[in-house]
DNA sequence: TTTAGCACTCTTTTGTTTTGATTGCTAAAC
DNA sequence: GTTTAGCAATCAAAACAAAAGAGTGCTAAA
C-alpha cells in the first residue's frame, strides 16, 4: 500500500509523462500536483517507487517514467474518470444523435467519435451473433441461380448474404425454404444452425443437397465473420513514440493483421471496459502498446466492441472517461 | 529521341535504382545491361541524360537517380511487360479461380493477389453503378418499420440497403412498391432513379411521402457510395523510402483519407492501365508516390478499379506485367 | 524527516577529421 | 570524332572528440 505522498508522486509522474512524453525529473514536480516539498524529498520517493517497481529510468541520470506496473496502479487507483470537457460532451452528444439504419453503423459512428475525441486509433466490430435469437429469416430469389438470405435477430441486427447455386431454383423452392427455415429457427438462438438442422432439412425437403448445403454454409459463414472497422490510423503517427520506425511498422502490421485485431476485440470481458497495458496483452505483437476495449451495450444487448490502440503512455483517464460517458449517453438515448 | 546507348543507360539506371534504391554510379554499369564501354563513357552519357532532364543527382558527387521524366520515358518506351515468373503465373491463376458469390469479392481477391505478387499496397473499389442497367429491385419487409431493398443490375452486381420508416408499413405496401419500382425501372439505367421518378411515385402511390422519400434516398445513397478495400498496407513499410518518417506519415494519411483514395481510383481512364508518377498525380499529397490504376473488366463490363500505390521507384515492369496478365486471365476465365 | 549541496553519470549537442565513393575535366589513345 | 585513362575536386557519411546540460544519489546539516 502506498502512502499519500507516494501516490501523489506516482500520479504526477504518470500524468506528466502522458502529457510530455519526456522522463519526469524531481525538480519539475516541486510545487505541482500538491507536492510541497523539495526536489530531494521527491527524489527519495522516486527511488523508493522505483525499488518497488512502479517507475523506470531510461538511464542512470535521467528522470523517471512509469513502468507497466506503474501504469496499472494508476489505472486501478488513481484515475480520474471525469476527465472530459464540456466541448467534448457536446461533440459526443451531437455525434451520437445521428440516425442510423443499421446497428453496425452505430458502432462505426461511436468508434469514430472516440477516435476524434481521444486522438487515438480505434478498431471495432459489430455485435456478436452468438447468443442472439433469430427473429426471422427471409430468402429472396435473384435471377435463376442466385438467392439472398436476410437474417433478422431479436436485437435488431440484420445480416444478409448472397448464395449462388449450381442449378436453377424457382420461387416455389424459395418459398418452401422460407417456411422450413423459419419454422425450425424462429425464436431460436443462432447456434441452432448446425448439423441437426442440416439433417432435418435433408429429410424434410425433397430437393437436393446442392441447394440446401450452400444455403446453410453461407449463412453460417456470414453470421460468424467479424467485419473490422478502422478509424484514425493516421492519428497515432503524430505521437512521439511513432518516431521510432520500428514502432510505426509494428503498428501498421497489427492493423493489417485481421486475426490479431479480431482476437484483440474478442478477449476477456470481465468488465465492460478492459485495459491491457503493454505486456499484459496476450499477443506478443502488442507488447509495446496499450489496448482499451469497450463493449458497448444498450439494455444489456451487445452493440459491438470498440478497441483503442495506442502507446503505453496512453491518456487512460481521458479514454476511460470518454467511454463511460458514451456508455451512459447511449443508454439514455435508447430510453 | 534518344540513341540506343542512351536508352540502355537510362534503362540500366532505372532498373538498377528500382532494385537497390541507391544512386547508380557509372562504374557499376560497365559490363552490365549490354554496356560494353568504360565508366568514363557512361559518365558522359549520364551527363547528357541529366542535361535533358531524365536523370537527377542527390548531390554533386553522387551517382544518378531517375527523374520523374526519366521514369516516364521508361514506362512509355523501355518497359518489359512480360516481367512475370512461372511461379507468379501459377499463383495468380490459382487465386483467380476462387469461387465468389459477389462481384465485389472478385475485386477484393484480385487486389489481394496484386498486392501479394508485387509487394505493394493496393486500394480498390467495386464496380461503378452508373451506366449499369437495373435488372430487378426487390423490397423485403423486416419487422414493421424496416425494409430491405435489393437492387440487381445487368452485370450481376447486387446492392442492398436497409430502410427505416417513422411509421408502420405492411406487406401490401411493400408489394405495391415492388410493382411500381420494377415497372418504372426495370431495364433502365441507374440514373433513372431521380426527381422524375420521385414525382411519378408521389403521384401514383396513395401513401405518404414519409414512405417513398427514405426509400429513394437510401437507394440513391447505396448506389453512389464507393466502398474502399485496402490490401497490404504494411508491405510498403519494408521499402527503404518509408524509413523517412515524413513519407511514412504521408502514406498513412493518404490511406486514411477516403475521399483522396476514392478520387485516385476514379480519375482518368483513357487507358485501362494508368500510370501516375510523382508530380503527375493531381493531388498534392500524392506527389512523392506513384500510382498505377487498373480498371478490370470482363467482356467490357466494369468489375471494379484497383490502384497500386508505392514509391516513385516502383517496379513498373512488374506491376504492369501482373496487371496485364490478370486482365487476360479474367477474360479467359469468363469464357 | 527534510533539504541543501555537490560529485558523478550519462545523453545530447556540437565541432572536427577522416574516409571513401563518385564525378567532371583534361589530355592522350584509338 | 569518339573513347578512355588518370586525377583533382566534391561531398556525404562515419568516426572521433570535446563540451554542455540535465538529473540523480549520497552526505551531512537543518
Amino acid at each position: 500500500m502506498l502512502d499519500e505522498r507516494k501516490k501523489k508522486v506516482l500520479q504526477a509522474i504518470v500524468e506528466e509523462y502522458i502529457n510530455t512524453a519526456e522522463p519526469v525529473s524531481s525538480n519539475s514536480l516541486t510545487n505541482h500536483y500538491g507536492l510541497n516539498c523539495s526536489s530531494a524529498t521527491i527524489r527519495n520517493e522516486m527511488a523508493e517507487l522505483e525499488k518497488i517497481g512502479y517507475l523506470d529510468k531510461t538511464h542512470t541520470s535521467s528522470g523517471r517514467i512509469p513502468s507497466a506496473k506503474g501504469y496499472r496502479y494508476y489505472v486501478d487507483e488513481l484515475i480520474n474518470d471525469q476527465a472530459i470537457s464540456l466541448e467534448e460532451i457536446k461533440y459526443i452528444s451531437s455525434k451520437l444523435e445521428t440516425k442510423v439504419n443499421e446497428i453496425e453503423d452505430l458502432t462505426k459512428i461511436t468508434a469514430n467519435t472516440i477516435s476524434e475525441v481521444t486522438h487515438y486509433t480505434t478498431v471495432s466490430i459489430g455485435p456478436k451473433t452468438t447468443s442472439q435469437l433469430i427473429e426471422e429469416i427471409k430468402f429472396v430469389l435473384l435471377g435463376s441461380r442466385m438467392m439472398m438470405a436476410v437474417i433478422l435477430t431479436d436485437t435488431g441486427l440484420v445480416k444478409e448474404t448472397i448464395i449462388k447455386f449450381d442449378e436453377d431454383i424457382n420461387e416455389k423452392q424459395v418459398e418452401t425454404m422460407n417456411y422450413m427455415f423459419n419454422h425450425k429457427l424462429k425464436g431460436q438462438p443462432i447456434e441452432t444452425i448446425d448439423r441437426p438442422l442440416e439433417e432435418y432439412l435433408y429429410d424434410e425437403m425433397t430437393y437436393s443437397v446442392n441447394v440446401i448445403k450452400p444455403v446453410i454454409e453461407q449463412i453460417k459463414k456470414v453470421l460468424e465473420e467479424d467485419k473490422i472497422y478502422l478509424e484514425g490510423a493516421n492519428k497515432s503517427f503524430d505521437l512521439p513514440e511513432f518516431n521510432s520506425l520500428e514502432v510505426a511498422k509494428n503498428f501498421v502490421n497489427i492493423l493489417d493483421t485481421k486475426e490479431l485485431v479480431s482476437d484483440m476485440l474478442n478477449t476477456g470481458f470481465a468488465e465492460d471496459i478492459n485495459v491491457y497495458i503493454g505486456e499484459e496483452n496476450e499477443k506478443e505483437e502488442l507488447k509495446d502498446f496499450s489496448v482499451v476495449t469497450f463493449k458497448h451495450k444498450v439494455n444489456g444487448k451487445d452493440l459491438g466492441t470498440i478497441g483503442i490502440i495506442g502507446p503505453k503512455r496512453m491518456d487512460y483517464s481521458k479514454v476511460i472517461s470518454v467511454m463511460k460517458y458514451i456508455s451512459k449517453k447511449l443508454d439514455d438515448n435508447s430510453k
